[in-house]
DNA sequence: CATATTATTGAATATTATTCAATTATTTAT
DNA sequence: ATAAATAATTGAATAATATTCAATAATATG
């Protein structure tokens, strides 16, 4: 036992996976050729970004989920993407978007559980720039990224 | 032509994808057959739920994506769920979920555009059950599911 | 309408996943 | 501690799949 198994989930999460042609073929009754030259012509323009496993988080001890809304401070009205980014590089930060309304920003987080959700918000939360957060802690996620 | 595309796309967009076992194993330097025995067997923990493309909101027609923030009508207190399990049958739902705070659900959708957002709104939300909703429409995605 | 571009498709080939059997490592029970 | 049982690793063989290629058809362009 080599414990390989948080690799290959840190893999698995990233993309490379790839496209069962031939199944989707069959189940379209399209020739296989055309379902690939579909699916690279989608590569090429950009539509596909990657392909990538999707995971029940409770069983790879990612079960705790936040969403943290942001409120900046005025000065850093201007520029809220700058922090946003700044924000994304952390690998617990699943997905993060500028909004509209009473906060600037919305952060979806993925913790192994309240323990180290409160490490990740001293250390990532506390930068200069960020003057409020709201956090929304997910009892149950009834659906994620479009898998039921 | 015969505008397969969508089809490929909502195809690929619930699974039809598998991991790329013989890639993993060049760059993990180990046999593929290790790689192979341990997928399979997340997959039969169903630790892995299925294999996805992530695609380019933007470039497929997807682009409008918002939060709402839903608050039930006292008599549901008891049940979230059962109205997050209704409202998840909607195919422009990624995800929902049930939180702590001053809201009982979260949900994140993505539509075409603010008109087909409107038309959902109207379609979806205006069960019973439901007393309130906050929309935040989210002006840039700065990282989404775990690709940025 | 003619030409260029893009899309479809079957046949051949290259690559990859999967199965199988043998070996090794780890866990469990006594 | 040790034996037995279970789980994990691996190379070789096979089955399945993706990919390439060349020909044809459809569509777009001027």
């Amino acid at each position: 036992m080599k414990g390989i198994e948080p690799e290959l989930i840190e893999l698995l999460k990233q993309g490379w996976c790839t496209p069962q042609i031939a199944r989707i073929a069959k189940s379209t009754h399209e020739p296989s050729t055309t379902i690939h030259y579909n699916i690279k012509r989608m590569e090429t323009e950009k539509k596909i970004k990657a392909y990538k496993a999707v995971f029940d988080y409770q069983k790879i001890g990612q079960g705790f989920c936040t969403f943290v809304l942001i409120n900046l401070s005025p000065g850093e009205y201007g520029n809220p993407e700058k922090i946003a980014k700044i924000l994304a590089k952390h690998e617990q930060i699943e997905s993060i978007d500028i909004i509209t309304g009473d906060w600037e920003i919305i952060a979806k987080i993925r913790t192994k559980d309240q323990n180290e959700y409160y490490e990740f918000v001293k250390k990532a939360l506390s930068m200069p720039g960020i003057a409020k957060t709201t956090s929304l802690v997910s009892f149950r996620q009834i659906k994620t990224e479009f898998v039921s």
